[in-house]
Formats: C-alpha cells, structure tokens, sequence
DNA sequence: CATGGGATTGACT
DNA sequence: GTCAATCCCATGC
C-alpha cells in the first residue's frame, strides 16, 4: 500500500482498510476492524496538539503509529492525511491467516477467534510492540497490504467507537458485519 | 518533580 | 457484572 492511499480523508482509509492484510514477521492477519482518529476531535491523541507523543500522528502519512494503552497492551495505528494534519486509523481486529500456531504461542489460546479480537489482542498474537512505532508500512518487517486476491469485499458496518470517554458519538468505527474476529459486535 | 488518566484485557464474583 | 495490572506521557506546581 502506498504513501498515496493513506493521504487521503482519514475516514476514507479507515473503511478501505477492512479487507486489507496486516503482515508482521510470519504473521499475517486480513483486518475486520478499524476507527477513524481525527486532531479536531477529542478523542484523538493529537487533540491536545503536538508534543513527542504526538509527533508521529503530524507526521507524513503511510507509518505506523504504536502506543501503549493502559500500561499494560501495545495499539497499532496506520497514519494518515498530509503531514502537519493529525489522523490515524486504529487496527482494531483482525482474521488470522498465516502464522496461527505463533500468534497462539503468543497469546496462550488456540482459540482461533480469540487470537487477534482486539486491538491489544493482535499486538500481542503480531508480536508488535512500540519498537515499531514510526516505521513505514509498506517494507518489512511491517507492512499492510492489499486484499487477497481471492477475496471479495465484504458487506462493511459502521458504529460508534469503542472504549473512549470523549466524542462518544462518532460513528467513527468501521467493522466486516457478521465477521466472527471482531472485537465486540456492532449496534444495530 | 508529582500526579492522574487512559483508543484494554483477563480473571474473578 | 466488577476490578486490578502497569507505564507512558501530558499537565501543573
């Protein structure tokens, strides 16, 4: 996926990003799940401007953002829009596809669908961590590709996002419906 | 320099 | 359903 697919409406990439293939390592997974983040909302990380955290989301688009979440769970992010505009898509879950016996190993299940349900979850199963965080997407050892090729696109749900305090409303998470690798279900 | 708050998960009641 | 783990970083003194 090139610098050009990210540098668009964060929206925009968020929902063609479902289907597309997540690929760390051995490991690969096709995402099921994303939400859209914005620096004119505040539930973004960027809302508050830039500082060191921040300054890969204002960055140029195409690279990993990772942060740790509850000082406990790495989160994957792709950024996008053009450099100085703060947005990002986060990796919700993804369909485990290739490496299933390490991302079982990693996350001490061999219950498929509870292997990458969760954007803490994949990390772990991906063995990404915040070392990854600033890296471009599109060269080992991280990189989101196309959809596979025997794949058809699949039928795309909207809702708003998961666990946040602020800008609670936003319909702003994008999801595979029916998908049994999502992290919850969808409302409606 | 001290403090408080998470874009979560898993274990437990 | 409740709740602790655990650490980075933004903020304020």
């Amino acid at each position: 996926m090139q610098q050009a697919f990210y540098e668009r409406p964060v929206l925009e990439v968020a929902r063609d990003l479902i289907g597309c293939t997540v690929r760390h390592g051995l490991t690969c997974g096709v995402i099921v799940e994303t939400e859209a983040y914005h620096h004119c909302e505040p539930a973004c990380h960027a809302y508050v401007g830039v500082t060191p955290r921040t300054a890969t989301l204002f960055g140029p688009p195409g690279v990993a953002y990772v942060y740790r979440s509850y000082g406990v769970h790495a989160m994957l992010n792709a950024v996008c829009e053009r450099a100085g505009v703060a947005a990002a898509v986060l990796i919700r879950a993804l369909e485990p596809v290739q490496g299933v016996d390490a991302m079982a190993a990693r996350r001490s299940t061999d219950r498929i669908g509870d292997l990458c349900s969760g954007p803490g979850k994949l990390t772990q199963a991906l063995a990404i961590t915040l070392q990854d965080n600033g890296r471009a997407l599109d060269a080992a050892p991280l990189v989101i590709g196309p959809p596979l090729a025997d794949r058809p696109g699949p039928p795309i749900v909207t809702g708003p996002r998961i666990g946040i305090t602020k800008a609670v409303d936003l319909p702003w998470r994008f999801a595979v419906r029916g998908s049994p690798f999502v992290s919850r279900p969808v409302p409606g």
